[in-house]
RNA sequence: GGCCCCGUCGUCUAGUGGCCUAGGACGGUGCCCUCUCACGGCAUAAACCCGGGUUCGAAUCCCGGCGGGGUCACCA
C-alpha cells in the first residue's frame, strides 16, 4: 500500500525550521515510496492562528521546493479529503464527540476553566509544592460530571473518559521501537472546548483517521500526547497509523529551537540571508537521518535514500558554520545559470535591477561561486561589475599605482586592445605576457591592473574579472586611472 | 519533581559482538598551490558519559548511576 503522509503545521507564525525538516522527511518518504504528501493545517488554535501565517508556510514550503498533493490552494477542494482546514470541519468533530458520548467513552464537563485551575491551585498550596508537581503528589483531576449524562443548558466541554486498568498503553514507534506506559498516567484528556472548537488530540486524530494517513512523521515533543492519541484510536475503534517520532533540533544553547530565542528558527531569514532553498534541505535532511557517510545528496538523491527507518534517536545541534558550509557546496556546484537565476533577486534588493541570466552574469557566478558564503554576499560581489565607473581606494592606488604600476596599466592596455576577443581566457595570458617581456613579478603586473578596474585590491583572476567588466568598462576605468 | 526519550571527536554522524590502533563531514591548526582574495590539495589535534555485569572478546547486549532533552493546558 502507497503510504499516506501528512505535516499538519499550525499557523501560528513562520515556517519553523524544525517544521521544514519534518515536512522534508515526510515529503520525502512519500516520492520515494511513491505515496500522497498532504499538507493539513491545524488552525484550531483561534487565539493564536493568523492567514499571514499559513501563508507564510505556503510560501516557505513552495520557496524550499517541498510541494503537496493534498490541501490548501490545490484544485477540487484540495483533494479527496476536504477541508483541510480544521476549522472548517467543526461539525464533523462534534459528530465524532457526541458519538463517544453516547458510547460512555467521553461526557459532558461543565467545570469552568477557572474552577479547574482554581482545583490545581489549592492542590498544590495544600501540599506547599509548585503547581506542575501536582501530578507526582497524587493529583489527578477527576470531573464530578464524569459519571453523569444529564445535559444541561450551560457550556461544557467534552472530555474523553479514560479507563486506566493498570494495562500498559503503547505503540510501535519507527525510530524509537515500542514505546508505552501505564494507562494510570494519562488523564480525561479534553476533545472539545467549551466553545466547541477541537483541541489538538482529538482533531489530529479524526483528521489522521479521515484522510487515511497511515504515517504520523513528528517531532518528539509529541510523545506523550501519542499515548492520549492513541486511547482515542482505541476508543474509536480505528487503525491507528505508524508513528515516527523524530529527534529535535536545538539551538546552539542546547534548548530546543524556539521561535523566540533563536532567529535562525524562521526559514525566511536564511532565504533573506542568502542560504540556497537546497542547502537548506540538504543541511536540514542530515540532521538526524544518515546515509553512510554521505554528505551532499541532490534532490533525486534524497528522494532515493531517505527512510524514516534510518532516522536517528539523538537531538541535533543547529550548526550555522555547516549549513554555511552546505551552502557553499551547492553554490560551487549548481550550474552557473541556475545559481545565476536565483542571484537576481537579491541583485534587484541591493539595486542591480538591469541584470539578467546571460554570459555576463554566469561569468561573475563562475567567478564568484568560490568566493561567497551567500547569495546575498555574491550579490553584493557583483554588483560593482553592473556599475559605470569606480571609485579608487586611496590605499591601493598609493601602494599599487604609482608611477610603475600605471607603465604596467598602460602597457596592458595595450596588449588588451590588440585582443582579438573579449573573454576570460582570452584576456587571461597576458599578465604572463607581460612578465615575461618585462621580468616583472606578476604581482607588479596584476595588481596595478585589478586596483584600476576594480578599485580595490581584491578580486578573482584578471581574466574574469576584465571579462565581467568588459572592454568598453574596462578600458573607460584604465583611462580614468591614466588620465588623458 | 512525576512520566517519557536520548547519551561516539566542539558539532552532525558511520558503526548493529571480533574488520575499531574507532571512519567521514563541518569547524580548528599547520603546510602546499597562487597575480590579490578565495577555491583546492595534503597533513594534524580531537570522541565511544561513568561503574558493574554477560562473553574467549563490547562503542556495540543487560543493570545501576550520572548527564542532557521533552512533556505535564479549555496550545500545538
Amino acid at each position: 500500500m502507497k503510504p499516506r503522509v501528512r505535516f499538519a503545521p499550525s499557523p501560528t507564525g513562520y515556517l519553523h525550521i524544525g517544521g521544514a525538516r519534518t515536512a522534508l522527511w515526510n515529503w520525502l518518504y512519500a516520492r520515494r515510496l511513491g505515496g500522497t504528501f498532504v499538507l493539513r493545517i491545524e488552525d484550531t488554535d483561534q487565539k493564536r492562528s493568523t492567514p499571514e501565517s499559513v501563508q507564510a508556510i505556503l510560501d516557505g514550503l513552495r520557496w524550499l521546493g517541498i510541494d503537496w498533493d493534498e490541501g490548501p490552494g490545490l484544485p477540487n477542494n484540495g483533494g479527496p479529503f476536504p477541508p483541510y482546514f480544521q476549522m472548517e470541519k467543526i461539525k464533523r468533530y462534534h459528530e465524532i464527540a457526541e458519538q463517544l458520548i453516547s458510547e460512555g467513552k467521553a461526557y459532558r464537563d461543565y467545570t469552568t476553566a477557572e474552577e479547574t485551575a482554581q482545583m490545581r491551585k489549592d492542590f498544590a498550596a495544600s501540599k506547599g509544592i509548585p503547581e506542575e508537581r501536582i501530578r507526582e503528589a497524587g493529583f489527578k483531576y477527576t470531573s464530578p460530571w464524569r459519571d453523569k449524562t444529564e445535559k444541561l443548558d450551560k457550556p461544557y466541554l467534552v472530555r474523553f473518559k479514560l479507563k486506566a486498568t493498570g494495562a500498559k498503553i503503547g505503540f510501535e514507534d519507527l525510530v524509537h521501537g515500542r514505546l508505552e506506559k501505564p494507562d494510570e498516567d494519562l488523564d480525561d484528556f479534553v476533545l472539545l472546548r467549551a466553545d466547541g472548537i477541537p483541541l489538538y488530540n482529538f482533531g489530529c486524530v479524526v483528521d489522521d483517521h479521515d484522510m487515511q494517513i497511515t504515517h504520523v512523521g513528528r517531532g518528539q515533543e509529541h510523545i506523550n500526547s501519542t499515548y492520549s492519541q492513541v486511547a482515542l484510536y482505541q476508543a474509536l475503534g480505528w487503525t491507528q497509523p505508524v508513528f515516527a517520532h523524530f529527534p529535535l533540533i536545538m539551538g546552539q544553547n542546547g534548548e530546543k529551537l524556539s521561535k523566540r530565542k533563536h532567529p535562525e528558527a524562521d526559514v525566511g531569514v536564511h532565504r533573506k540571508n542568502g542560504i540556497l532553498p537546497h542547502a537548506l534541505l540538504n543541511f536540514v535532511v542530515r540532521l538526524g537521518w544518515s546515509h553512510g557517510n554521505d554528505e551532499y545528496f541532490t534532490r533525486e538523491q534524497m528522494i532515493e535514500f531517505f527512510d524514516l527507518k534510518d532516522v536517528g534517536k539523538t537531538n541535533g545541534i543547529w550548526n550555522p558554520k555547516k549549513l554555511t558550509a552546505t551552502n557553499e557546496h551547492w553554490i560551487k556546484t549548481f550550474p552557473p545559470a541556475q545559481i545565476g537565476a536565483a542571484l537576481l533577486p537579491y541583485l534587484a534588493e541591493i539595486g542591480v535591477s538591469d541584470a539578467k541570466v546571460d554570459a555576463k552574469l554566469e561569468t561573475a557566478v563562475k567567478a564568484f561561486a568560490p568566493r561567497a558564503k551567500t547569495l546575498v554576499e555574491m550579490a553584493a560581489s557583483i554588483k560593482p561589475y553592473y556599475a559605470k565607473g569606480v571609485t579608487v581606494d586611496a590605499a591601493a592606488a598609493t601602494k599599487h599605482l604609482d608611477d610603475a604600476g600605471k607603465k604596467m596599466l598602460a602597457l596592458a592596455k595595450t596588449k588588451l586592445l590588440a585582443l582579438p576577443e573579449w573573454t576570460a581566457t582570452a584576456i587571461d595570458p597576458i599578465v604572463d605576457v607581460i612578465a615575461t617581456e618585462t621580468g616583472a613579478k606578476k604581482g607588479m603586473i596584476a595588481q596595478p591592473i585589478r586596483v584600476a578596474a576594480t578599485g580595490g585590491t581584491t578580486s578573482p583572476g584578471i581574466g574574469d574579472t576584465l571579462a565581467m567588466l568588459g572592454k568598453d568598462e574596462t578600458i573607460r576605468r584604465f583611462d580614468a586611472v591614466l588620465g588623458g
